[in-house]
DNA sequence: ACAACCTACAACCATTTGGTTGTATGTTTC
DNA sequence: GAAACATACAACCAAATGGTTGTAGGTTGT
């Protein structure tokens, strides 16, 4: 069980992480407009193809794009269901501020010491 | 303009690396549920005052949360809005995956090569 | 006044990150 | 089969990250 939540944790670092890059997020919005070559997602940055290939790596491990063989190329497509995965993270955190949320497991033991919320 | 937008992406970049380690993402549920002094956050994790004061200081710089002094202690409480901020970043990648964005700026320059969305 | 407490920050260290070049391997095309 | 292309990955490097200890300054309580 809390092996499950080291698990999740060890996700959302990688997915923040992944996105905490603007070549990535421009990657990112790429891939989830529409399939994308590694090559071609590389002939638009001014860096090395091998930058860009490891800043895809870097998407994929995330769980955020996954890719798929097509003869010699490797397209990218993004998965929109993992940014959203994200974005409920983020809910969370929001739903916690409303006060709905007394505690996430045992997470917030201390007693608030200024009730001074909204 | 390319200033505004390079502001931005720094702005975003500084907010997805806060988020990006656990026990940021803690400290910042913690004080969004109410304030907590440095001192009282940094007694409920396994590293010394110091690491946890520079958490802190990277939520701050990201403009996640925000110091009230108060005498001697430093008061940290969440912010909601840039939380919220996040996630309308995550809500406008949903967008340009549901195609309803044709460009952000010119940054999807590239005609989609196969058109397979949805 | 002085001790205890809270915060801030500097200096240091190991690891990770984001870039580079080079090399190997598979796929097209001629 | 050879040349050109697309990818993957190793090795390397400078800079940033996440932790440590130490020091200094402001606040509180006796």
């Amino acid at each position: 069980m809390t092996d499950t939540i080291d698990q999740d944790e060890d996700r959302a670092d990688a997915m923040f992480h992944a996105l905490a890059d603007r070549t990535r997020r421009d990657i990112l919005r790429r891939v989830l407009a529409g399939e994308h070559s590694v090559s071609t997602l590389a002939a638009s940055y001014d860096m090395s193809f091998a930058a860009v290939q490891k800043h895809v790596a870097v998407l994929e491990r995330a769980g955020l794009i996954s890719k798929r063989r097509s003869g010699r190329e490797a397209l990218a497509s993004g998965d929109v269901e993992a940014v959203r995965s994200v974005g409920s993270m983020l809910t969370e955190l929001e739903a916690v501020w409303r006060g709905r949320i007394a505690r996430i497991d045992d997470l917030i033991a201390q007693p608030t010491p200024t009730e001074r919320n909204q």
